[in-house]
DNA sequence: CTTATATATTGACACTGTCAAGTTTATGAT
DNA sequence: ATCATAAACTTGACAGTGTCAATATATAAG
């Protein structure tokens, strides 16, 4: 049992289709997760992944649920190297989000897609409040608008990310290509958010 | 030549394969689009469409192309229902920008999902400029901020396009769902726009 | 040691997109 | 008018895909 070679059992399946589907998605887009190519990555038989997620569905699912773990860590991780006042905090929230989203682009994607929400309202995971929460955080020091609290989590959310979506291959700005993340912290300065 | 019935030429394939492509988009998602599905729905062989369309993505384009003609009319629709004041303006463009994210759900996503870009990139098509058009002049009327117009313009753009991903079903708030689109109007006058 | 259960494999099925080759229709030149 | 050519569509095949049923193997329990 010192070896697990030559082993029927695979040990930890379940991570390492994890794993494996996060690097297809990150090296060949969402064409290229697959559910027998996670299998045959991960030394498996193409039939092995149904016995720990419920088909293509379940795995997407699980997927997502890790996506949103690192989306978290990477807003947390730039928020620990910030300066310590409101609007900095903010700042840096939202370079972690857009961060992630150009760094993990399909798997942000699939995250946010319509599917996969739908997948959630099913399951009840709920694994948005976690990164949604740090970005609530964020916003409350701030004064709030005609909708309360929600109205600026909800703006300042939209905001960042329509920014993300729209700004992935200079989609909005064809003829000038600064859209870089750094601009977002002006775009941040002009909602003129004031503390409360 | 009166009657195209039991004819080898179908008189319109080009056009029915994109209607029929919109349809089963409409009616079962992303999912249910198929190549096959589109050309059984016109009537016509399944490797029919390949005279038509470069494949399946030359089929997506057109379809994408489709869509963002009838976004914009939805944008356009909503201006000419509306009060001819810059901020009403303003308001009636997100109106129709929401009602067609709304309405034509799976159409919307792809339209603007990582793949489509990439096509566009690609075939250099430009159809969003058309649409992009339409908002840069309602947010023409208005101060700019520390970006100039293209900020603006971005900040707007980004909004309502974050606005439409997160309000599509109750992502945001799993407490309160009473995020409508009327709601929109209260977020442009949180971000106190100024008219110059 | 025997039994039982979780784990993985094999094989099949109905789909998908794509390609090559053949068939029918329309068009155009002589 | 006749024939050649091109366009439109069909047929058949191929490699992939997700999913299911049946099977084999390894681990665990009694």
């Amino acid at each position: 049992m010192l070896d697990k070679l030559n082993t029927h059992h695979h040990g930890n399946l379940h991570e390492a289709l994890i794993v494996a589907g996060i690097e297809l998605l990150n090296e060949g887009g969402m064409h290229a997760l697959t559910l027998r190519k996670c299998a045959a990555r991960a030394g498996v038989s193409h039939a092995a992944p149904a016995h720990h997620f419920d088909g293509l569905n379940g795995l997407l699912a699980a997927i997502v649920a890790r996506g949103f773990q690192q989306f978290t860590e990477a807003m947390v991780g730039e928020r620990e190297k910030a300066a310590k006042d409101p609007f900095s905090i903010l700042c840096a929230i939202c370079r972690g989000y857009l961060k992630f989203a150009i760094t993990n682009e399909a798997l942000f994607n699939l995250m946010f897609s319509p599917q996969m929400q739908d997948l959630e309202d099913n399951n009840s995971q709920r694994e948005l409040p976690d990164a949604y929460q740090v970005l609530r955080d964020a916003c409350a020091p701030f004064k709030h608008g005609s909708n309360g609290a929600a109205g600026t989590e909800l703006m300042v959310w939209s905001l960042v990310h329509g920014f993300a979506q729209l700004t992935r291959k200079n989609r909005v700005h064809p003829d000038k290509h600064t859209t870089d993340d750094t601009n977002f912290d002006n775009i941040l300065r002009d909602l003129k958010l004031e503390l409360v």
